[in-house]
DNA sequence: CAGGATCCTCTATGATACTG
DNA sequence: CAGTATCATAGAGGATCCTG
């Protein structure tokens, strides 16, 4: 992990470094609903607009669009437009989104797992702060 | 995960609903700095504020203060105080967050993996548009 | 050294209205 | 249906000064 490099060559990643890929990945996912939109798409095969904004509770019209031109842009979903009378647009992860979804899979699992460690510590902390 | 279940019987988690303890994990790392502390922390064992101040480039104070305050209210980390002339502090991964160190290690290696098709993705889709 | 307290600036996110 | 465009706002994040 040498952040010594500005070319790049040797280097390998610094996610310390401000410049570093890894941290755009966490702009990548780390956004509120990239995730929640990989992790819908990975239940089953292509989805549509309107399924999504469904699927995801919460999400407004401009942040799914948003997020799905960014997945869309990052190569991780792929976006289908059927020129029909109205018209149908679909969407479905790549294999790069696949890959993705693989870890979205180990946060999901870890979730399941410690969150309700998670909660207790919380609890623990906010009383004794109280 | 099913969304199906409004009765929550058989349902465990539901990410798409607003009230599903996932949401909360992308809270806990999906912020800019939490992830960084973590993975920071993992390198070797306790680290004082200051090294991690260093360590991670880009932090303002507040950011560092307020993350490790959130980590350490999520059981993530410990923070031990020696009351020595200059104080000092030292924060180091709990169990726990041992285990969400895995997980990040996880995305780390994704991103070495994969974040130079996500460019190539980004690169095609910039000229595409332009 | 390790923060606490303030003030200030964006950016992310949302609500609403309109369109091919 | 699947968006685009616009306006509005809370809160994340940062700069700076201060303290035990």
């Amino acid at each position: 992990m040498d952040a010594t490099t500005a070319d790049g060559s040797a280097a390998r990643f610094d996610v310390f470094a401000a410049s570093c890929p890894s941290r755009r990945l966490l702009d990548a996912i780390g956004n509120k609903w990239a995730g929640l939109v990989i992790v819908a798409l990975g239940l089953k095969g292509p989805m549509r607009y309107s399924e999504l904004s469904l699927r995801i509770e919460g999400v407004s019209q401009k942040m799914l669009t948003q997020t799905l031109r960014g997945l869309e842009r990052d190569g991780l979903v792929t976006r289908t437009v059927t020129p029909s009378v109205p018209v149908r647009v679909d969407y479905e992860l790549t294999p790069l989104g696949l890959s993705l979804l693989e870890i979205m899979r180990h946060l999901k699992d870890w979730a399941e797992t410690h969150m309700s460690e998670v909660d207790a510590a919380r609890t623990a902390y906010d009383r004794a702060s109280a």
